[in-house]
This record gives C-alpha cells, structure tokens and sequence, in this order.
DNA sequence: CTGTTAGCGCCTTCAT
DNA sequence: ATGAAGGCGCTAACAG
C-alpha cells in the first residue's frame, strides 16, 4: 500500500496523534518534534488518505460538474474558468458531460453525491421544480445557465433575452425588417429566452407577422447550415439571419456562402456567444460576447463560499456586450480580427 | 448525515452484514431476506459511501485525466469520448486541465493519486523519463499522444508524423515545392513530429532548402493568422502551408483572405485534426482527420482494463485518415460540407 | 445462511 | 504537550 500517517509517526518518532496535530496545525506542538514529523512526512512522500478524511465528515475535496450538451468552444471555456478557480481554492473538478435526458441526470447526480462538496449545474433544460428537488436533495448546488426562481438555490445566470433582445434592435435600425430567427433545442430555455428577446424586438418594432422567419435548428454548425437551406429555399428570402449560436450561424454562413449569396450585403447573419471562431469567421461574425469563462470562476467562486458556510444563496446575472462586426455592418471592411 | 448501511439493516431486520451480501451480490441470502433488503435500501435512498469503499482497499470509481492545452474542438471531443466510455464503465471522470508547467502537473498527479484507479494522461510535452516517472509512482496509466517508449506503460497514440507526410506529399503532388509550414509549440512532441513529416517528405521530393519556409507558431487561430501574415510578408511567397493543426490554418485562411489572396488558386492551406470547424471553414479545409473521440474511447478501455488486472501494457497507434478538400484542390468546387 | 467482529486511515476527545 | 482509544461506513473473515 502506499505510505500512512502511521509511517511518518514511526519515522518521526512520535504517536500518529502528534503527526496529525502538525499536518493540521492544530494546537501548539513542540519545535523539534514539529520539525522531524514534516521532515519525515516529506522523506516518505506522505499525502493524507482522502477517503479517510472524507469519512469522518470532512471536506472532499471535489466539486461536481454537471454539463449538458454544449458547443465545443463554450464548453471549453467554460471548464477553463472553471478549473482555474478550483484548482486556485483548492479543489479538484468532477466532470459528468451530456446529460439530456433527466434519467441520466439522475444517475449522474446520484453517483456523484457524496463525493463532492458541492456541484456546479448547467441545465438549460432542467425545470423550476427539478431545479429544487436537486438543490433540496444534495449539499451546495450553484446553477449556472439554468433559470430557477427559487431564492434558496444559487444561480449565475446570464442575460439570453436582452442579448437577443439588442442584437435584433441593432438589425433593426439598420433598417432590417425581415429578420430570420434559426432556434435552438426547443427544450432549452436559454434557447427560448433567446427567441423572446428577438420576437419582442421585432414585435416592438411593429412587425408582427413572423411567418416564415422562425425555423428550427440546434446548437451545431451542421443544424445552421440546414436551417439556412430551409430559409434560402422559401419564396420570400429574410434580410438578415439572427442564429441560436455562433456554430449556428458559421453553419448558415457556409451554406449562404455555397449558395452564392453575399453577406451582409443581400443577408446579414449575426450569432451569439462570442467564441473564438466568431471573429475568424468570414465575414467577421456580428455576436453577443457571454463571458462563459468568467462566468464559470464566478460560478466556482460561489458555491466555495457556500461548502465553506460563509455566504447565502444568491443569484446573479453576468452582462452580455453586442459585438458588431461585419457580419452585419455593411461598409465596415471585411472585419479583420484584429483592428 | 446520510442514511448508511446501518438504518437500512435496521428497516429490513437483518444485520449490516446482510445488507452488504444483498447489494454486493455475494453469496446466497434467503430470497426473503434479499427483497426486505432491496425495498428498506430503495425505500431509504441508500447509495454505498463511496470514502468508507475506497479505504477498504476497493475501487474509488475513479479516473484522473490530466490535459494539457488542446484546442476547444479537440478537448471537446476528447472529453466526450472519455466520459462516454467511462460512464458505460460506471467509472466518473476526474478532470484537470491546462498543464504545461511540470511544476502544476506534478501538484496535479499528486492531487488526483488515490482519489482515482487510474489516469488518463495527455501530455505531449512529456518526456521518456518524466512518463516512466509517473507511471512507477501511480496506479494505472494510460498516456495519450504521449511519445513514450517504455514498454511498461500503456499508450494511445496517432500518427502524428504519418499524416503530415502523407498531407505534404498530397501537396507535392499537386506539383507544389515552395510549401510552408505553421509549426505547433517547439516543446510539444506531437508538433514535433508534425514538423518532421513535413520535412522528410520535403527533403524526399529533392526541396531540402526550407529556408524561410518555415515559421513558428501555436495551436491556435491567433497564432495562425499572425504566422501568415509574417509569410506574407516575404519577398517570396510560398505556393501552400500546412498549418500545425486546423484552428491554426483558420486563422491562416482569415489573414490570406484580408490579403486579397485566394485560396487555393493562389496559396493552397492544409490544417490537421479534422475538427468539425474545418469543414465548415471557406473554402473547406484539407486537414488530417485524428478520430479524437474514438481514441478516447479506446483511452478508458485499455485503462479500465488495467485496473481490473486483465490486460498487460501495450501501445497503440490510432491510423489518421487524409481529408482532401476545396483548401487544396483547384476546381473541386467549393467543397461543401454536404457533398 | 446469517450475525458478530476486526480493521481500512484519519481526526478527535479523553487522559496523562 | 503528547499518547491512547474510539469511531466514521463499509467489507471480509470468522463464528454460529
């Protein structure tokens, strides 16, 4: 087996109890004996047996993660922040990705109990009543990206209407009228905040008659392309495209591309997100920047001082910022990524 | 605290040692017994503490990933086909990412060590000896893209050198011979050996002067676009680049496309990974595909194998697959992603 | 077949 | 200031 607190006594000389003492610094301990057992602690390689630990109603170290699916760059971000903000408080990430069905979110859920001292959940899909039970049922919960009213959980969340809700604004007062929507999973609500935010603005500026401009897509590169397929094959094209995502939109940009259709000159095609590949897109992609990676620190932030007791449950909303870039703004060059 | 194993002896009648035979499926209990057992533990919610578990000797369910920095897309899909495998496994994934200091990777491995039966390490920067190091320290290891030739170890690795050759030799049969390369980190192996495909097949075709040819670079789109831009700025251009991988011949195709320069007709632009974005880039990328999620996969099964005691140490090399597209190919069309 | 018991490694009273 | 002993939840020998 590996080394236990009972070989560094024995090396040191003196009873596990004293061993323990030092390593938490618990109590005052002689200088000499402090000095041999961290001497003979790290002699032997000694790191302490987390299951032990955990056992007597210790911390454990870890924090759950709960994803669903996500867009690769989000995704990445995401547990970037993440890990830096653990890793800096001392905390390792237990990852469980691509949960769609609550079946597996349950099991998910279940197997990772009692192994963390908190969990970070994004679940767009999850419902107000799910989102409780879950938060009832386990220890610290932060969710993030997950609309929940209950004020006895926490919750980052950040502004999917009122990105949406700009974003058709600034189409509109470049005088687009026939904006498109391509939606996201049906299922998702942050995808339906999205698809608010755009039928209010258009409602708001008094068109109403949204027929033919609301399509179905997903959150992928491929389900844009399609739906922009869709939206080129109808009888009456839009003047500008609004897509659940940045993958989305690259998608749909591909396929007006092939189409031979100019953007944003004939259409204008903007996405949400802001990753990466938004501003090495071709044109350079109009967007709403969600600071995910920033998010998922705050995220982290968070439930550490929820497991540490300080603090209650809070919810806050990260700002979003519209990007402009040439996607949508005609004469503004081609949208270098780096002015 | 929770419900143990005591208060579901107690609800049954029966002893805890019942209860454990019960639900570790060992021996024969009365079938009277075994239903009071399973209904009193449902009835409870009991799920096994999995501290108490793990410090009797037993599995911790565990498995350690340790990352370096990959580009989102590859970390994406590698991550999936990690988790994919191990939830199918019933294994939960403890992930650490963003290694590059051996400092932070050490502090990492020590971390993880018993909280997991095995890890999962990607560490192209990762020397022989560092690699056996950490093998003889820990459980279970299986290294991924991880140039090591221990025989004791377990290794996942593609061919990273194969597939650059075989792309540059694409691109010197298309009669070019003034082709440049986007190199990755100089201290990652697998750029490395990118880099070294390129060269041997440039120095088998008879091009042996690679002066100005070639340039330093990263795994990203900034690092491709800058790269390019410092091509373009020569005096004399090159016919085609390969790029370290595909986010790095993006940025490449967005600074050839600020330039005026058309691709393929007047630069010609390979990338490798085979990422979904390059299909989707414009024109479609030429890239290498790595069937990262499989490799992943196959990662946790080798792993799982290992922990369980079957299997001995072996090394595996994943074959790449060339992708020619519309990026290298003059009149292939656009390259749709659909064809 | 089933109940009792001894630890796994550690922290924490309780004595000394 | 330090050592001895109990127990966290569980499994595996050992009795019965």
């Amino acid at each position: 087996m590996v080394v236990t607190i009972r070989d560094v006594a024995e090396r040191a000389g003196v009873s596990i109890s004293t061993v323990s003492r030092v390593l938490n610094d618990i109590c005052a301990v002689k200088e000499d004996k402090r000095v041999k057992v961290l001497e003979a602690a790290e002699a032997l390689g000694y790191t302490p047996n987390p299951a032990a630990r955990s056992l007597l109603g210790k911390k454990t170290g870890g924090i759950g993660v709960v994803l669903p699916f996500v867009s690769a760059e989000f995704f990445s971000e995401f547990l970037t922040g993440l890990d830096q903000e653990a890793q800096g408080s001392g905390y390792f990430l237990v990852v469980s990705t691509s949960h769609r069905l609550s079946k597996e979110f349950e099991s998910a859920m279940q197997a990772m109990r009692q192994r963390v001292d908190g969990m970070i959940v994004m679940a767009p899909e999850l419902g107000d009543a799910d989102a409780e039970m879950v938060a009832k049922a386990r220890g610290a919960v932060v969710f993030v990206n997950t609309y929940v009213t209950s004020e006895r959980v926490s919750v980052v969340n950040f502004d999917n209407y009122g990105g949406s809700l700009a974003l058709t604004n600034h189409l509109l007062e470049l005088g687009h009228r026939r904006i498109a929507i391509i939606k996201g999973p049906a299922s998702a609500r942050d995808a339906i905040e999205r698809a608010s935010g755009y039928r209010d603005a258009m409602n708001a500026a008094g068109v109403s008659d949204l027929a033919g401009l609301e399509v179905e897509g997903e959150y992928t590169q491929e389900a844009g392309y399609r739906a922009a397929q869709e939206l080129l094959d109808s009888d009456r094209l839009p003047t500008a495209i609004v897509a659940a995502n940045d993958y989305c939109a690259i998608g749909a940009l591909r396929a007006l591309n092939e189409a031979g259709v100019r953007v944003p000159e004939e259409i204008a095609v903007a996405g949400f997100d802001g990753i990466t590949s938004s501003q090495f897109a071709r044109p350079a992609l109009t967007t709403v920047h969600v600071p995910i990676r920033e998010i998922g620190r705050k995220a982290i932030r968070t439930l550490v001082e929820l497991v540490d007791g300080r603090g209650e449950p809070k919810h806050d909303i990260v700002p979003v910022e519209l990007l402009v870039r040439a996607s949508t703004s005609i004469g503004d060059g081609d949208g270098a990524p780096f002015p």
